[in-house]
DNA sequence: AGCACGCCGACT
DNA sequence: GTCGGCGTGCTC
């Protein structure tokens, strides 16, 4: 008889197993198993029970026959992976360098984790036969006894919190070896289908009046649930609830089959009765003209797209006509947003357009809302998935086009392992599955407008706004300037001026800073002793509330000093600039002002975020003051005004794309003022007042800026020149690290010499990270700037894979990355 | 990771 | 003589 394997992938993090495992097929699984499907095996010396994933299904195997062992079940009879999502897990960890496992894991909801549980009972026969006998010690008889008393099996978890003994495992394999005790393994996942009761009459009877007939007489209470049913057959809980009744009630009646309790499974819908509308518009010429290419081009295989379209010139307007489109084709869209609990209105846009069959995904639901919507797509419910970065891997099989927007954000870079990048996961999705690809900015990064230049991406350009809203007026001022003429507060004449004039208006403002928290460091002026974080390399935040010094790497945090520690003298400095300090001086400047504060210390409580937003809206305040937060997607008609109190910050950053990044910003939070009816300007101060970054966001010139950043990145061997690894050392132990790293260095060293002439150049010394040491570990990075990254990944997870087994090193390689910081 | 196996020191 | 400490190495 002809024997089957199956190839799978351990669902457990570890290098050293990162490959497939074949495992035989038992003959009352071989109709049932698919590729894709989560099965239980037994794996390792001690054949503990894991779950895995089927990865392909073969006919032989080269595993000498006396290793192989069975399959032991399968978990879920629907495949969890499609054999695309397989393929591209596959090249996802050969790109980033990550395991199988971290791939996978990434394309099911969280949800879905199976919780392995051990439930312990006791032996009840053996306890009969030993009843005299006397436990050798204390803790066996407590601890039998606690099992005893329960009477059904007890998961272990429980019994650590009963029992907190050190070597509790160990005790208790003892207790099993000498068959006292049982132990069970049990599988199950995290979160379940939600299901809710129904009660009704059974339907026994067609005359209601046959039903009171079988109750005693007299059982008030029966009589009450009967009549109430005949007329609201409904929910349980609810019902429970309004007619108090306990169960005492419903047992006989259940008994003599007069009622029913059914149970359905219910939809956790976060969208439910919002009864969003959005019919489609006319569109503009320009519009008009990028749909109809798309519909040419959509004919052929695979095509490629990026939008450059100034903020307001209707993006989603195409996007959504692109989904039309493609439903027409009966195929299905993703449209990717960087942050969506930041952007509403698109998910309202969406879902008004086509209703039920849209889906949503992002962090903001809650694990078992993430499911239920995962399960929609999996059964072919939704045919357009809106989300943020992890909504790529969205389980769709009939995908037709990729949309992302904003692509150039950030967001769309996992920080996690795989520490992959959503345009490259989109561009393989599509070759693998065969679709389209659309990818849409005012400002794209610079990787993308060099495709598309390069023809790789076909380009297009949307230069005007669908209402012909002129851009604000963007007004560079130089601070230098103001130090000259004595004005040393942080707000410049000008942006005073303006505040002033809005307020006087009734018209709102925004003032951006790049940083919380009150003073970015306090130093004694006496002795220059400057308060550091003891966990990290960083300065300690001073915040206002509180008073305390609090560090934003690790949250340790102190009270602020008086006196300085070190010489006792009471000159304690604030140095530097954030939002706090900034509200304060507004505060100050302006008492009569109403004033709101958006960053992560306003933000933190559940909904905050909203009250925020919408009390801004309602103009319930003249100035709001905030972050990063505050620069995106936001959408307040009455502001007119827009101040960013230091645009150095993000310029002033150790990183190659540091100009790019203000660029954007600058043109993001320039975008806040005059969206409405009322012309927007916007003051920009700066101590770079010449800085090309800034003078092309001044001019609303993204052709100009790119053009001069493209320049220097291709002196500079940058993206999108050159590719970066950046490979990052981690540990507790600095003087190991320094010579680990090293030692690491000279090996990729070694065996690039092996594999190319001149390869060994691309590589960078070992050096410490730009922040040195984080929550008490040291941290040293090294950089590879290249055009052969295939041969350097080859080298990387073979040198990788050794160190993680003989060092104490923690390593981590990221691949493209976003920030080298 | 988790487990077995193995090779040494402190106990009945 | 044995229990149990952790170092080493493998997992279909």
């Amino acid at each position: 008889m002809e024997k089957i394997y199956a190839q799978v992938i351990i669902n457990q993090f570890n290098h050293s197993i990162d490959k497939p495992f074949n495992y035989r097929i038992p003959v009352c699984l071989i109709k049932s198993i698919q590729i894709g499907q989560r099965v239980i095996v037994p794996f390792g010396m001690g054949n503990q029970k894991i779950d895995a994933f089927v990865i392909n299904i073969t006919n032989f195997c080269n595993i000498t026959e006396g290793k192989i062992k069975d399959i032991e079940q399968i978990v879920e009879e629907t495949p969890l992976l499609t054999k695309n999502q397989i393929k591209l897990a596959c090249w996802m960890r050969n790109y980033y360098l990550c395991t199988y496992i971290e791939a996978i894991q990434v394309m099911i909801p969280s949800g879905l984790k199976i919780e392995k549980r051990e439930m312990i009972s006791l032996n009840r026969e053996i306890l009969d036969k030993t009843k005299k006998q006397k436990w050798s010690s204390s803790f066996d008889r407590e601890f039998l006894q606690y099992l005893f008393h329960k009477k059904t099996e007890v998961e272990l978890e429980e019994i650590k919190k009963r029992f907190p003994v050190k070597d509790l495992k160990k005790q208790i394999k003892r207790l099993q070896q000498k068959e006292y005790i049982f132990i069970r393994k049990d599988f199950r996942t995290k979160i379940k289908d939600k299901e809710e009761k129904y009660i009704a009459l059974s339907g026994k009877y067609k005359d209601k009046g046959e039903y009171l007939k079988e109750i005693r007489k007299g059982a008030y209470k029966q009589k009450q649930v009967l009549e109430y049913l005949e007329h609201f057959p409904c929910n349980y809980r609810e019902f429970r609830k309004k007619l108090k009744v306990t169960s005492s009630t419903l047992k006989p009646l259940l008994e003599k089959n007069l009622i029913k309790i059914t149970s359905k499974i219910i939809f956790r819908n976060p969208y439910e009765n919002k009864g969003f509308k959005n019919p489609s518009v006319s569109l503009t010429k320009e519009q008009r003209f990028i749909i109809d290419e798309f519909r040419k081009l959509a004919n052929d295989s695979s095509q490629k797209i990026l939008i450059h379209g100034v903020t307001g010139s209707g993006k989603t307007e195409i996007y959504l006509n692109m989904i039309e489109f493609m439903l027409n084709k009966k195929k299905q869209s993703i449209l990717l947003v960087p942050e969506i609990s930041l952007t509403p209105q698109m998910i309202e846009r969406v879902m008004g357009r086509f209703g039920e069959q849209v889906s949503i995904l992002h962090s903001g639901l809650s694990n078992g809302e993430k499911y239920d919507q995962w399960k929609k797509i999996k059964q072919g419910k939704s045919n357009i998935v809106v989300g943020a970065r992890s909504a790529i891997f969205a389980p769709l099989d009939k995908l037709g086009l990729i949309i992302i927007d904003e692509e150039h954000e950030i967001t769309y870079k996992s920080s996690n392992n795989p520490r992959y990048h959503t345009i490259q996961i989109a561009e393989k999705r599509c070759e693998i599955e065969n679709c389209h690809l659309v990818l849409g900015s005012a400002t794209p990064s610079m990787e993308s407008y060099y495709k598309g230049k390069a023809g790789k991406y076909h380009l297009y350009e949307l230069k005007h706004r669908v209402k012909n809203i002129p851009m604000p007026k963007i007004e560079l001022i130089d601070m230098r300037n103001e130090l000259k003429e004595g004005n040393y507060s942080i707000l410049s004449n000008s942006l005073k001026k303006e505040l002033y004039f809005n307020l006087e208006n009734k018209q709102q403002s925004i003032l951006f800073l790049n940083r919380r928290g009150y003073s970015t460091a306090v130093s004694c002026r006496q002795c220059g002793y400057l308060e550091k974080c003891p966990h990290c390399d960083v300065s300690l935040t001073y915040h206002f509330n509180g008073k305390k010094l609090i560090c934003h790497y690790c949250g340790y945090s102190k009270l602020a000093p008086k006196i300085c520690p070190v010489c006792k003298s009471k000159k304690i400095k604030y140095l530097g600039t954030g939002t706090q300090k900034v509200q304060t001086i507004v505060e100050k400047e302006f008492p009569n002002a109403k004033i709101l504060r958006m960053d992560v210390d306003t933000t933190r409580k559940k909904g905050a975020h909203q009250r925020i937003i919408n009390s801004f809206k309602n103009q319930e305040a003249d100035i709001l003051i905030g972050t990063q937060m505050i620069a995106k997607g936001l959408d307040f008609p009455n502001v007119t005004l827009v101040g960013v109190i230091i645009a150095d910050t993000s310029l002033n950053l150790p990183d190659y794309n540091s100009a790019e990044r203000t660029f954007q910003l600058m043109t993001q939070v320039a975008g806040r003022s005059g969206r409405g009816d009322l012309l927007g300007k916007v003051i920009v101060q700066t101590y770079q007042p010449n800085h090309y970054s800034l003078i092309h966001a001044k001019n609303h010139d993204y052709t100009h800026f790119y053009n001069d950043e493209i320049a220097i990145r291709k002196e500079m061997l940058y993206p999108p020149f050159k590719e970066i690894i950046n490979i990052v050392f981690s540990s507790e132990n600095e003087k190991d690290l320094i010579q680990q790293c090293y030692e690491f260095y000279m090996e990729l060293i070694n065996h690039t010499k092996k594999v190319k002439k001149d390869l060994q150049k691309d590589i960078y010394k070992p050096v410490p990270s730009p922040v040195s040491k984080i929550k008490s570990k040291y941290r040293w990075h090294m950089i590879i700037k290249t055009s052969y990254p295939n041969e350097f990944k080859e080298i990387l997870r073979k040198i990788y894979h050794e160190y993680l087994n003989k060092s104490q090193m923690h390593i981590s390689i990221d691949i493209n990355p976003t920030s080298i910081l």
